[in-house]
DNA sequence: TCGGCAAATTAACACGATTTAGAAAATAAA
DNA sequence: TTTATTTTCTAAATCGTGTTAATTTGCCGA
């Protein structure tokens, strides 16, 4: 049985206040208690039980992370971010994991509630039915909450990249290679990163005179598996096929070029690639993959750091929001568009 | 505020006891008050504060994971095995990575410990000088505690697979495929998989006569980088180069087979090379992967069944032990030996 | 030696639940 | 109706800490 406070105050021979006095720094006991407490401290090898302190103090010092899939190159940098940062300010983090479950995702958030985390970091599923009501509660008992991305018609804290200015700069690359047949595999309808993904390829189409082809873009779930089916649906039920693509992320990416490739057409001679999120594999990959570079570990990190910047200050009236960089990294899937049309 | 069960006891005019009852469904309290307790439970939103029922009843219901890095794609198989067997089974999962630090990696104990997590999951550290008086204190209490691999004289519970046989597997398969000449880009000298499979490595060669080389032979820390580096170094100072290799793991392979590349040697033509792991990428690589298939997800899982068994039937005695399958995935990366020698 | 004051010490309560033991009420048996 | 028994209910203690307020001690000057 673990050894307690009072067995301590026992042990040394004073009351518990002093023992609790002396374990956490504070004046009011003499050098001389002092030393003998941490000494019979030592002696019995004690440490505090924190769920009293948790408990008396009415925090846990420690955060839920909520993200949506564990096995993720990208969501692994996020919480390595997420971690690390966490860490160094003296929280713990809860793991939680919807694993693209609505349903598991509200779950996970009661499940953390009860457990008292002192705030939540929340990647957030979003399709046509979610409703945002559990966040939304949250929100109005000014509960720290941080969200990694962004839910429209929601203003929370958050973090994120520019994410339409990012596709927009990927796209603007291929048109400058001298693309004009552009297709876009493209996330989840109604995912945040998914829509603004859309808007930015839309817009620098627009902005360069160049026709939106509504058989170039497939919505898709964004993995390996069904960006490579997608590929070769794009490039068996098209007359006229595309001499670039832009995805939703490099798993998706990967996947397109495993088809194109087994399709025998050549990348990036036939067709570019553009990927989004760089993770540590796209420059392993088969065709070291052009992607836009997304900063995941700075963004669990500022996030786990805003987020426990609320936490301590707890007048924080403002939504904060934090815009981190993006940039587009060349490498070998892409080149100039060699046709003539 | 949070409410608590004493507002809901007054709101609903009974003791706190009776609302206690009624929370964890146990008997001593009519139907009647019952509905009535579950009445004002429902309509102020009630939900038990864990913290303090931790203080009750002594244990938390969650455990703490230390592995060593969190973005690796290894261990984040491990984790989504730990973390689904976990909700199952109603436990949270504190996340802890030593990221490589023997110091870390003792303070990410402490922390777990002093948040009563009602055991720990642990990958451990082993380099020459790392001390285990942590983990034997541990053990001496009858601590709950699930070993991920092996601490040599070191009798814990654990998961594993049995690396002895799957190095001597891939090897073994390297050399029915004619090769002679096979080098090892060994894992850390001091980590106990990097032995076992040194140790299998060797016995095969040794079991089909084939001479022991030390220059073909290099322990680095398995990532990457290190796996280029080993591999112009392996291909630059050996006069009579090697045919094959067999890696610590896949992200070594990785690094290796883009060495190859570089100086311009043909994989699998000149030179065959085995994994370890069978990470998602590994089949997306530029010369797709043959590895041993590392079934960490059951890892993770079976690990962590397992601890929460050892928690809850605190009777446990024997240390168990459960070693999981492993499987030779052929693919790309290996042909027969063209050389005659 | 005594009063006054600061420093040192500790008793008592709070945090939010569970549990135990005993009182009160309801039911059954005599 | 009275007693015995069971059911229902609750007050109080407990878990291990922090905090507040009151008490004790020690020191100084008069």
């Amino acid at each position: 049985m673990r050894i307690t406070i009072s067995d301590i105050a026992k042990l040394a021979n004073v009351s518990k206040s002093a023992v609790s006095i002396v374990l956490n720094n504070k004046s009011g006991v003499s050098e001389a208690t002092r030393k003998k407490v941490l000494g019979t401290i030592k002696k019995y090898n004690y440490y505090p039980n924190q769920i009293a302190q948790s408990l008396a103090a009415r925090e846990t010092k420690s955060i839920g992370l909520i993200i949506k899939e564990i096995d993720n190159p990208y969501f692994a940098k996020v919480m390595k971010g997420v971690y690390d940062a966490c860490s160094k300010l003296g929280y713990s983090v809860l793991l939680g994991s919807s694993e693209l479950s609505s349903e598991k995702e509200s779950e996970i958030i009661n499940a953390l509630l009860t457990k008292r985390v002192d705030g939540l970091l929340i990647s957030p599923l979003q399709s046509e039915d979610t409703d945002f009501t559990y966040l939304a509660n949250l929100l109005n008992d000014d509960y720290p909450l941080v969200i990694l991305g962004e839910i429209k018609n929601f203003s929370t804290n958050r973090v994120d990249i520019d994410n339409i200015n990012a596709a927009y700069d990927a796209v603007s690359y291929l048109i400058k290679l001298g693309h004009k047949r552009i297709a876009h595999l493209a996330g989840p309808v109604h995912s945040g990163h998914g829509q603004k993904r859309m808007e930015g390829y839309k817009q620098a189409l627009i902005d360069n005179s160049i026709p939106i082809n509504k058989n170039y873009i497939l919505s898709i779930d964004p993995y390996t598996a069904n960006g490579y089916k997608a590929g070769i649906e794009l490039f068996s039920n098209n007359d006229l096929l595309p001499t670039a693509v832009f995805c939703y992320n490099d798993l998706v990416a990967i996947g397109l070029i495993n088809a194109l490739l087994d399709l025998k057409i050549p990348v990036p001679d036939k067709v570019s690639v553009v990927g989004f999120d760089n993770i540590d594999f796209s420059e392993f990959i088969k065709i070291p993959l052009t992607t836009i570079q997304m900063p995941a570990y700075e963004i669990g990190k500022a996030a786990a750091t805003m987020l426990v910047n609320q936490i301590t200050n707890s007048h924080s009236t403002q939504t904060e929001k934090v815009i981190l960089e993006h940039t587009l990294i060349e490498r070998s899937s892409c080149c100039a568009n060699h046709e003539i049309n």
